[in-house]
DNA sequence: TAAATATGCAACTAAATGGTTGCTTATTTA
DNA sequence: TAAATAAGCAACCATTTAGTTGCATATTTA
């Protein structure tokens, strides 16, 4: 299908995932799938679908308690953008950009 | 349409277009299309509605010289993920989640 | 000026995406 | 045990996406 990359940067591009996201990461413990659904003006199934979207990209780890599933933000697989990042910087950054010039005619 | 933002991602979010990016960051230099399309397994076309995408995220500037388009890697709207990730950067390294802790308590 | 080159534009396609509705199933709770 | 709750699954839909082909246009070059 995807590489495991691509599903991260897939992910996050969605607005709504982030928001969800970002609202998994802010209350740190695990919800209830029908608790984080009440608070998007969206059905339940297409929360779920958007969890299931990050559950992919291992962003959202999900566990079943009883008939609830709990979901728990994962901010780990980040990382791996972050890294890539890392390489541009230095032309985004001019100072940076000098430096890389100096160290390779060095 | 899509918010700034949104744009950065998904355009970085394709494995083609991270691939003509990383090309044209590469070279430094401004390549007209055509130059850039010979080096992908895909049709010319195909990899001007890529640039399109590239260019609206601003990530590629386009410039006309002649019959030319010239392309050319623009990293800087790169910042603004990085800025992204920042915020999340502390949930995914432990250490850092522990200052964060500590700083809370202080 | 005629041929070659670099490109744009439009139409089309298949597949993916973001979302919905309807119904079933499993687990709690009254 | 019956009703309520939490969720899954499947089908559907509109739009976007990633790519194609065919043709027109503008600029070079021979």
């Amino acid at each position: 299908m995807q590489d495991k990359f691509t599903k991260i940067l897939k992910a996050i591009s969605d607005p709504t995932r982030r928001e969800i996201f970002h609202a998994l990461i802010l209350v740190t413990s695990a919800l209830p799938i029908n608790q984080i659904a009440t608070n998007f003006n969206m059905t339940r199934q297409g929360v779920t679908k958007h969890l299931k979207v990050l559950e992919n990209a291992n962003l959202v780890t999900i566990n079943s308690q009883g008939r609830e599933r709990y979901c728990i933000a994962n901010a780990k697989p980040l990382k791996e953008v972050n890294k890539w990042l890392q390489f541009y910087e230095q032309f985004w950054d001019d100072s940076l950009n000098n430096l890389g010039k100096y160290l390779d005619e060095s």
